[in-house]
DNA sequence: AATATATCAGACTATATTGGTCGGATATTA
DNA sequence: TAATATCCGACCAATATAGTCTGATATATT
């Protein structure tokens, strides 16, 4: 419980790779996938949610690859979590709620301080301060 | 992912149950699972958790259950977590290394970053905090 | 125009983790 | 001795994650 899964520890690699080149270098999914040994596949997957999330931008076309869009001090950890997994709680109470606990649960509450918590963390911790 | 087991969730509701009666009062097993519809062998084992982690002390027998032993708020998430899901981490490479991606990897001590913070969080907030 | 190479997209399978069940042992009260 | 509770581990089921495959679209080079 609480891990971080494979797409965003190979998201964090990939722009980790990036940020240390030019920053008009275009970087392929292969390059990544070969110099870091990641499954191809998977990596290009992930790449693609970064790119629909305007976090890099893709070049199509042989030569092709991504590069950083944006000023990764400004795209915090959560929104960063959110455009690769999706929405992110500790439970799942909190998005649908057909919850079979939901009538007589006594800590829905009490677990909310803790997401709290922890989304605030999140929110205050950017994406460029980790890849740095 | 980020997400907290049923196990830790059954844990809270049992310890926030048994807080709001007298300190002395023994709570069994069947009289939480009944009250909030939670699988009885389930929460049996989360209990037995708790108890060997020294939380709660076992009444055997006839009449017998739980009680709460310590104060919950000289527990911190850190300690309640392990006691009941094992080491916590972000991801595995911490604990046992035989990690494929660790020779190239670039992001280890990035995630170490986040994971200190995470740690942190964890460990300045109580049990007790969270239960009453 | 044809070809090669890259992203894009979704369906699919394999694996790991979590959630839940079952059978039986041990302790204790009545 | 019978009833009831914790204890313990093996087991199965459901779900989530990781990874694979097939084919499409875009573009640079020949
Ligand atoms: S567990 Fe779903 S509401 Fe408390
Ligand atoms: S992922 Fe295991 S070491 Fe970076």
């Amino acid at each position: 419980m609480l891990k971080i899964t494979r797409k965003v520890e190979y998201a964090l690699i990939a722009l980790r790779h990036m940020q240390n080149k030019d920053s008009q270098a275009i970087t392929s999914t292969k390059e990544i996938a070969v110099m870091y040994d990641i499954p191809l596949e998977l990596l290009a997957k992930t790449l693609q949610l970064m790119a629909r999330g305007g976090i890099v931008d893709a070049v199509h076309g042989p030569n092709g690859g991504y590069k950083i869009k944006v000023n990764l001090e400004n795209i915090n950890m959560i929104e960063f979590f959110e455009k690769i997994e999706g929405p992110l709680g500790l439970m799942d109470c909190y998005f649908d709620s057909d919850c079979t606990l939901i009538s007589a649960c006594n800590i829905r509450s009490p677990i909310q301080k803790i997401n709290d918590n922890m989304r605030n963390m999140f929110e205050n911790m950017s994406v460029g301060e980790i890849t740095q």
